[in-house]
DNA sequence: CCAGTATCCTGCAGGC
DNA sequence: TGCCTGCAGGATACTG
């Protein structure tokens, strides 16, 4: 579900929702996530702990606390993070809730069970196996200098490579095909078969993809809402992502739909090459 | 090291 | 209507 605005989404919704806000209990059910959902571990850590302003890296939510440690969150295809009040009806799939001082409850909810919720002391975080392999945040104002030498040496599909959370960290299926389409990129193009100039261009246009998705507050397709439940509208501004078949909305030839890297891509055969 | 594929899991849309 | 298949916003282990 979520890339880097839907997440950063998230993280503002929490910092102006749970800042501040003091852990009273955990609880929940150890189940299989990604990385191991250990319940009882919260909730000998977490209660008396109080959030402070949380931070994103690429795709994951660290939400900081004092005394000093990090719930690190990641949503996976179908993370839902819900601030409600603690009488809230129960989705289906919740697998952890921390009860707030203030009535309500953080609740983290995944169906598919691809996200992950797990302790970081403050030591662990430089070498965590996931935050320490990101690689640079894409909204960073050098990425246009930095992204083309780490492409330019690749053969691999440039949709493949800018997907590739160890180059640049953030950028999911929907960003990915946008960002190409404004670029005029074929996504299937090999990443040494690109020119510094172009892939300047496509530096800059990730860049303004992510950003105006922000300001509309993520795209929700199908269940993706902000933990206070409302969606994001960057949808009515999707271009190419998902529009296989419908006409390129720059020069009118149709939008061709492949699998690439074994994910689905959508592009224009005409604009982009 | 790099490129490509399989896999984890549930829900839901579409075809028959 | 019900059953089956395939696909979904991701990350990583594994294969050649």
């Amino acid at each position: 579900m979520p890339e880097l605005p839907e997440v950063e989404t998230v993280r503002r919704a929490l910092a102006s929702e749970v800042c501040g806000k003091r852990v009273t209990s955990v609880r929940g059910e150890s189940v299989a996530l990604r990385r191991p959902l250990e319940v009882e571990a919260l909730a000998a850590i977490l209660p008396g702990r109080r959030f402070l302003e949380p931070r994103r890296r690429g795709k994951f939510l660290l939400l900081d606390t004092a005394p000093t440690g990090s719930l690190l969150v990641h949503l996976g295809m179908s993370g839902v993070v819900q601030i409600v009040p603690a009488a809230a009806p129960l989705r289906a799939h919740t697998h952890v809730i921390l009860e707030l001082d203030d009535g309500r409850e953080l609740r983290f909810v995944d169906p598919r069970r691809f996200g992950m919720a797990v302790w970081l002391e403050p030591g662990d975080e430089a070498d965590d196996s996931s935050l320490g392999a990101l690689g640079m945040e894409p909204l960073d104002p050098r990425l246009s200098q930095t992204l083309p030498p780490l492409i330019r040496n690749r053969r691999a599909p440039i949709k493949s490579l800018i997907l590739d959370q160890h180059l640049i960290a953030g950028i999911g299926n929907i960003y990915a095909a946008e960002a190409l389409w404004r670029a005029g990129i074929h996504p299937r193009r090999a990443g040494n078969r690109i020119s510094v100039a172009r892939l300047a261009t496509l530096a800059t246009t990730i860049q303004e993809v992510l950003t105006e998705a922000i300001a509309e507050g993520g795209t929700t397709l199908r269940d993706f809402a902000t933990p206070d439940g409302n969606s994001g509208y960057f949808a009515v501004s999707l271009q190419v992502y998902g529009r296989q078949g419908e006409p390129c909305q720059r020069c009118g030839a149709t939008i061709r739909g492949e699998a690439i890297g074994g994910r689905t891509t959508a592009w224009c055969p005409r604009c982009q090459r």
